[in-house]
DNA sequence: CCTTGACTTGGAGTGCACTCCAAGTTTTAG
DNA sequence: CTAAAACTTGGAGTGCACTCCAAGTCAAGG
C-alpha cells in the first residue's frame, strides 16, 4: 500500500524573509546554515533565489529544538549528514537523540537544584532586608 | 546581643589551584573573574600569590550557580557591585535574583517541553526502525 | 519599462567567555 | 641553600555562533 505522494503539488514556497518571520532566526542564519550543511540545498527560482519548502520549514523547527536544548552546530551536522545518508542511518540518529535526550534530562535536573538554592538566597536576603527594617525603626 | 566574630582566627586561605580544583573552574578563569570584577581583590601572601578564604569560595559557588542558570558575566559583575555596595542594596539584589529566578523557571518549562518532542521524535524513529525490519525481514 | 525593495555571494567582523603565553617571582620540599 | 613546582602580570589568541558588509542581480507593483 504505498502512499501516493499528494492531490496537490502545489508547494508552499516561501521566501527567506518570510522563514525568517517564522522560525524566528534571521535571513543570515538562515543562509548560514545551509551553508554550514544542517540544512540540504533549499530550492531557487530561475533567479537563484531560495524557496523554503514545507518540508525545509519542518526540519527548521527540529534544528530549533535541537538548538534550543543546548546542541552544538557540530553535533547537528552530524545528525543532519545522517539524515541526507538515508533510511540505513536511522539507529545511529536513534543513538544520538537518546543521548541528547538524556543529558537534557541531567540538565534539567540540575538547574532544578540551582533554581532551589536561587529560592533560598532570596529568602535569605528577604529575612535580612527585614531585619534592617525593624533596626531602622524599632 | 552581638555574635563574637570567631573563637579560632585561622582562616583556611587556599590557594589558586586548590580553588580551582574545588570549583572546577579554572585558574585562569578564577584571575580573569578578579579582573572582571566578580569577586573582590582576594587576599594575598607577601609575594603577591593569591590565598582564598572561605568566604571567597562560598561567593564563587553562588556566582557558578549563576553561571550554570545561564546568567551573563555583564549580569555578575552589576549583582558584585551591588554587594561590594554594601547592606543598602539589598533590595536591588533581590530584584536582580526575583529576575533571573522568574526567568530560569520559564527557561526549564521550556526545555521540558522540547524534552517532550524530543522523545516523540525518538518513539517515531523507532516506529520507522521496526517497519524497516519488518520489510526486510517479512 | 522602470523603480524599489528583496534577494544573491564570499568574506570580514563581532561578542562572549574564556584560554594560553612569556617572562619573571615566590614557595616549598629536601 | 637549592631546585622544582607554583605563582604573578599584561596582553594576545581561540572557538562558537552568528552578524554585517559590499557589490551586484532579481522580482513585483504601477
Amino acid at each position: 500500500m504505498g502512499m501516493e505522494k499528494a492531490l496537490t503539488q502545489q508547494e508552499p514556497s516561501l521566501t527567506i524573509t518570510q522563514v525568517s518571520q517564522i522560525t524566528r532566526l534571521s535571513a543570515d542564519t538562515l543562509r548560514y546554515y545551509e551553508k554550514a550543511g544542517l540544512i540540504e540545498r533549499v530550492g531557487r527560482t530561475t533567479g537563484n533565489q531560495r524557496r523554503y519548502a514545507s518540508a525545509d520549514l519542518a526540519w527548521l523547527e527540529f534544528l530549533l529544538r535541537l538548538r534550543e536544548t543546548g546542541m552544538s552546530i557540530d553535533d547537528m551536522k552530524r545528525f543532519a549528514r545522517l539524515r541526507a545518508a538515508g533510511d540505513t542511518t536511522i539507529s545511529d540518529r536513534i543513538a544520538i537523540l537518546r543521548d541528547h535526550s538524556d543529558g537534557l534530562a541531567e540538565h534539567i535536573r540540575a538547574l532544578q537544584q540551582n533554581a532551589l538554592a536561587l529560592d533560598d538566597k532570596i529568602n535569605h536576603y528577604e529575612q535580612l532586608l527585614n531585619t534592617q527594617q525593624k533596626e531602622v525603626r524599632p
